[in-house]
DNA sequence: AGTGCTGTAAACAACA
DNA sequence: CTGTTGTTTACAGCAC
């Protein structure tokens, strides 16, 4: 539908390998308006896409790639006889699947759905992910019923070998998890109100699965069974390998499987596995034998995992949904601990490390651990208004603390495709800055762009010249002659002066900046979780350069210095250097330009890192990242 | 509508 | 000759 005319209106990746010289070969589509197109930060007029509806919506996306992968997983069990010759069930990575063309882009989102269409679609898409979710769980059950009905009957022909203790365990355990999964997941949907369950659909699924299989009986059944049922010794059997499967499908990022959504049954949820027909054909067809019974615990633990997957992302969507709705952060529905350990260990190296001496605000330490582990965490305080128009290089206008978010969220920028919200001046600037001397030659600020923002990791010879150009065009920034070359210098006066009237406590002001930081917040948090869709366990904690913290003050009012910042400036509460100290700063041109010692290195990692992410062309990356670390 | 800011593209020159 | 660095111009989009 919508989403086959997205692959047209794919934001542009000009081809990065410095071939601007070309013709007007004009990727971009808008000719030279840039700032229109870039998804970050900008707002594009038409098409508007609110952020709580991308948010919603890309939700949606990952829970449907989800819900296909349960609904192969499921395919894969109801016929087991048909599946040995060909693969195992297809795996899916959802990381894949998130790159897929029929998945679009937030820009496309933003340009091609206007919100009631998204809107509408969001719905479309909840409901039958509701249907088919509801389907899933059902067959399962009754698949392991039935599993348990042949185990029983062969379980008399069958001697006992061993206990199976934990089996029961993880019986009991699965069958409990479904259950709760299933109600909690329509509960979930029903009470955010994002699905309203057209009359029996949602509801009827709801009220007869428990029946179908209560938990006492299975518990019984199952005693009845694993007494005289050796299940363990057939694990591996016939290419059944529990191993593989169980890795594979857990892995969401290490299979290179494109997402057969054609592959998916029928888009009602409708499968034409589990009619009752099905299931006797299963009773008569799939007598107890050591592979039925493997294939069985197969399955148990691969839906186990999904089932982790699942809730994980439920809460996710739950707690973005909430946040964006302003309602209070409602009792979470899933009790099963969700992997925050790398929400907290990122919340903690992006909190503290950046060296602007800023006394952060507190919002990723403090914050509760959200599913977004990686997403800025201006976002907990900046979503409110959200909703409302959005402005471009907001951040800038309203003297957003850039180094205050790239603080927070400069595990984020590192690893999201997401354009900062900021200019190239300030960014400029803020490299610059970092720096002990406060100067940087021309590469050393390509390779701090490079490390900290997966973003400039690609089209390196637009932003590099629009770099350059900043440079030149810009009063503030000052080439310096150095015996090895040239240096760049902040010249913070000048810098000061072509800044936009401060915010002054102006209600309007505070306001609009708030929601300006909320979309972009927003804009970024939805990247990032595309990106952590893909690659949950990918953050490695990479740590900032904090050397050069050392040498480097707070540097006043940028666009770069916090809100709280500013109001403590007017409210004289900090002292502070004022512009002209700053410009008065002796620069002291340093002798050897420390070139890029330590640059290349994380760049190679993080293009490691970004190529399992979003970056559709992530060839791009290839290419140039070598050039990058070897310039 | 005008203005300023910004991003992008591109031409060009100097230099290693 | 090639690539990098730096300057400059042009143009478009956005916000005010």
């Amino acid at each position: 539908m919508m989403v086959e005319s997205a692959s047209e209106t794919i934001r542009s990746a000009p081809s990065g390998q410095n071939g601007v010289s070309s013709l007007s070969n004009q990727p971009d589509g808008g000719g030279g308006g840039g700032g229109g197109r870039e998804g970050a930060a900008s707002g594009d007029s038409n098409g508007e896409l609110s952020p709580v509806e991308l948010l919603h919506f890309q939700q949606q996306q990952a829970l449907q790639v989800a819900r296909q992968f349960l609904l192969q997983q499921a395919a894969g069990l109801s016929s087991p006889s048909s599946n040995e010759g060909k693969q195992p069930s297809v795996q899916v990575p959802v990381s894949v699947a998130m790159m897929s063309p029929q998945m679009i882009t937030p820009q496309q989102m933003q340009q091609i759905l206007s919100p009631p269409q998204l809107q509408a679609l969001l719905q479309q898409q909840q409901a039958i992910m509701l249907q088919q979710l509801q389907e899933y769980y059902k067959k399962q059950q009754e698949q392991l019923h039935l599993q348990l009905l042949t185990q029983q009957q062969a379980g008399k022909q069958q001697p006992k070998e061993q206990p199976l203790g934990n089996k029961q365990l993880a019986f009991q355990q699965q069958l409990l998890q479904m259950q709760q999964l299933q109600q909690q997941h329509l509960l979930n949907l029903q009470r955010q109100g994002l699905v309203s369950l057209p009359p029996g659909q949602g509801t009827v699924p709801l009220q007869t699965l428990p029946q179908a299989v209560c938990p006492s009986d299975l518990q019984q059944l199952w005693k009845e069974v694993t007494a005289a049922q050796p299940v363990e010794d057939s694990i591996k059997q016939e290419g059944l390998d529990l191993t593989t499967n169980t890795s594979n499908s857990t892995s969401f990022s290490a299979a290179k499987v494109s997402p057969p959504i054609s592959h998916h049954p029928l888009p009602n949820g409708q499968s034409t596995m589990h009619t009752p027909r099905r299931d006797r054909h299963l009773n008569t067809e799939h007598a107890l034998d050591d592979r039925s019974t493997a294939q069985c615990r197969v399955q148990m633990q691969v839906v186990q995992q999904l089932e982790i997957q699942l809730a994980k992302e439920s809460e996710r969507l739950q707690a973005m949904m909430a946040h964006l709705h302003m309602r209070p952060s409602e009792p979470k529905p899933f009790s099963q601990p969700l992997n925050l350990v790398s929400s907290a260990t990122l919340s903690k190296s992006t909190s503290d490390t950046f060296p602007d001496g800023l006394p952060h605000p507190p919002t990723s330490a403090t914050a509760p651990i959200t599913p977004l582990r990686q997403g800025p965490s201006v976002i907990s305080s900046s979503t409110l208004h959200s909703v409302g128009p959005i402005r471009r290089r907001n951040s800038e206008k309203f003297c957003t603390p850039i180094s205050s978010e790239l603080a927070q969220n400069h595990e984020f920028y590192k690893n999201a495709d997401v354009r900062p919200p900021f200019t190239y001046a300030s960014l400029i600037r803020q490299a610059i800055l970092e720096t002990p001397d406060r100067q940087l030659t021309l590469n050393e600020i390509y390779n701090w762009f490079t490390r900290m923002f997966a973003y400039f990791r690609r089209n390196t010879a637009t932003w590099k010249n629009a770099v350059r150009h900043n440079l030149s065009l810009h009063k503030c920034f000052v080439r310096v002659e150095n015996v090895k070359g040239a240096v760049w210098t902040v010249d913070e006066h000048e810098y000061q002066k072509r800044r936009p009237p401060k915010m002054t406590g102006s209600p309007t002001l505070v306001k609009n900046m708030i929601s300006g930081l909320g979309y972009g917040a927003l804009n970024a948090s939805y990247q990032a979780a595309l990106a952590e869709s893909s690659f949950p366990l990918l953050n490695s904690p990479t740590m900032i350069n904090t050397s050069s913290a050392s040498g480097m003050l707070h540097v006043g009012h940028d666009d770069v210095s916090s809100t709280v910042e500013q109001v403590n400036s007017n409210g004289s509460s900090s002292p502070r250097l004022s512009p002209q100290q700053y410009s008065s700063h002796p620069v002291h041109v340093k002798e050897e330009p420390a070139e890029a010692e330590d640059d290349s290195r994380p760049v190679s990692l993080l293009a490691t890192a970004t190529q399992n992410v979003t970056i559709p062309d992530d060839r791009d990356l290839e290419e140039e990242l070598p050039v990058e670390d070897l310039s």
